[in-house]
DNA sequence: GCGGATATTGCATGCGTATGCATTACTGTC
DNA sequence: GACAGTAATGCATACGCATGCAATATCCGC
């Protein structure tokens, strides 16, 4: 070795190196990294001074470095839509948790009410994140191909694009719309009602068609249908002009449990109306809210844990080279309150959280 | 210049980086960075050159190369409490609004109901953000010590850590503790009762503390007190004791909507009690449920946008060298709405809105 | 105790940008 | 047109870590 290139020793301002670990350590700044490093080669011996000489200056690997040096930042960017949706909240936690869990950071973005999400993606870009998450939100093809070019996985949650070839994560949409409309017929319901969500969003095409076609097989039409765009407003709107008209309807689905809550606050709080008894109300989501002694909803239950995990797997598969872009429905399960007149038969599971499975036949 | 010492001129796998913008432009590395960075000295010609160059390759600058060679990040760490009480996604969302808007990205840390965010920590401090904002949690003295060794601002928002020197931001507990108790007399109440938060926290004190000090200079004792420890589930519980009793309040401050809620969902859909007449709630928050018909509850509204604002400002005066750890507190108002019976006096504001101010005197 | 296989170690360099410093190009003045 | 003063530019290096490669150290079987 060249004398005197002993070009090791700094001390600089600052937060602590892996070289000034490795000073007091005795070893070089290589064994500190690989100390920090799953998987390296160390020994046990010299592990344990690395270890020692870390805890003593406190010292952490600078993350931002590492990031550099190995071209993956371990952060995932979440764009979430307006969390006015209290589903929304408790996806954003689910999936927190299931991010910590397989090791990564989530850089959070928020998009406005108003306002489209192209901006946000481009801050996103810039972030070098390892993955993108998005939820309820559709993407354009133009930046879903910029994503793939730059090997950007990309996985939409409880939306998704058609034809695209973008990753998404939903629920079983069409069956939960398709139960529904049985759960509501075998209930001897007569005048069905559909409050739709955004008529852009898959999740609403979904839900509806199956919902309208299931009437349809067996005999009924929509006697009602309103828009609300899944806002509580717009809801609240509509369910005032259904509840309001000459002939009400007397099961309405929305189309999530947003919308319902909306609905039900009308139809109690303006109408006194007894809800699960003079008219069904039925939502889609199972968010907390549901529970809530006021509206004890019958609603279409997403998998929350289930959905957030597929979403880990996803970017872990596509990270590890997949090429494929795998669309994933994990399926739900209609959890039944009072908000709903209840068929005679199908009812099953504890009383904490009965299910409607449609009797065979 | 030595001659064959184009080092410039690079080409790798991966994405376009300041080498090949500046190859295409013809100028050099340095000149794309300063294009890039605000402030920095480049001609018009050589910025458009350049901008040119970046547009045609598509070029992004690398934040992650940039935080390490400036050591700042850009991003602000951001730990939120569970989302369950509905306030915190409003707040998350209108503080990601502001980081944005102030040039910052958020890494969001969620924490879990029944654990320490002790570890959490530990995770923030490796991703070398650039301040940290805890959302009603408070810090331990070892912490908050370790954070000013190494320089990392800390921002505690809705909650205060007492003579521990660390910045926090919150609304005016005590007057709203107060106002609510004015309120409450003046409406003619006379069995007051309180719904209390985590015990342990500066929020829940504040509130209670000057709510029980108003009602004692007005002659009342506290008639009834139950610790809803800011979950629904624990405040309903709470709630059923209350309305079960032989002789029931008939005005009840909760220490948050979330609890005011439960209490409203117990004493309607299980009491059958006409909130508002029957009985008054007030809740503390103002979150946007609140509104809901079904609820219409009074309630003392912390203002988020000037919360958040507040927030940003302090991690920039401290980033910027200051000293000092403020700590803010910003005025709220009781807003009033139909689940609490109302004082003769003292109601101003548009329809839409209205506030009690007590009357003078 | 020997030869070879294997595990550990350190050196040197790269990751992509920002920036101090020295150099060069302008700009306006008389 | 010469000069001072300023603006613009490029060079070289630092930021803190990971890692390929070559050099050692350790281990194993005999």
């Amino acid at each position: 070795m060249a004398p005197g290139k002993k070009k090791q020793i700094r001390r600089k301002r600052g937060l602590i190196t892996a070289y000034e670990v490795a000073n007091l350590a005795g070893v070089s700044q290589s064994a500190v990294s690989r100390t920090f490093t799953f998987g390296a080669s160390v020994s046990e011996r010299t592990r344990e001074k690395v270890i020692k000489a870390a805890k003593k200056l406190n010292y952490r690997p600078n993350l931002i470095a590492r990031s550099l040096s190995t071209r993956r930042s371990d952060m995932v960017g979440v764009i979430v839509p307006p969390l006015e949706n209290h589903f929304y909240p408790e996806m954003l936690e689910a999936l927190s948790a299931e991010l910590a869990r397989t090791g990564r950071r989530m850089l959070l973005f928020t998009s406005q009410r108003n306002s489209s999400v192209e901006p946000i993606l481009e801050d996103v870009l810039h972030a070098r994140v390892d993955a993108l998450v998005m939820v309820a939100a559709s993407v354009s093809s133009h930046f879903a191909e910029e994503c793939q070019k730059i090997g950007l996985p990309i996985v939409l949650l409880n939306r998704k694009t058609d034809g695209k070839s973008v990753s998404s994560v939903t629920s079983s949409n069409k069956d939960g719309g398709a139960v529904i409309a049985r759960f509501l017929i075998a209930g001897g319901h007569k005048r069905f009602a559909y409050v739709a969500g955004l008529e852009s969003s898959s999740t609403n095409r979904d839900r509806e068609e199956a919902f309208v076609e299931v009437l349809s097989q067996h005999g009924h039409d929509l006697f009602a249908r309103g828009v609300g765009d899944y806002s509580f407003d717009r809801a609240a709107e509509v369910a005032r002009q259904m509840l309001g008209a000459t002939q009400r309807p007397d099961a309405v689905f929305c189309a999530n449990d947003h919308m319902a809550l909306a609905f039900i606050n009308v139809a109690k709080a303006e109408f006194n109306l007894a809800v699960g008894k003079d008219i069904s109300v039925v939502g889609f989501d199972d968010a907390e809210m549901s529970r809530w002694p006021l509206f004890d909803l019958t609603t279409f239950a997403q998998p929350l844990p289930k959905m957030v995990e597929q979403v880990a797997r996803i970017i872990d598969n596509q990270l590890a080279g997949a090429k494929v872009a795998p669309e994933i429905v994990v399926p739900g399960e209609l959890v039944v309150r009072r908000s709903s007149r209840l068929p005679k038969a199908g009812i099953s599971g504890p009383s904490t959280r009965r299910i409607w499975i449609p009797p065979a036949g």
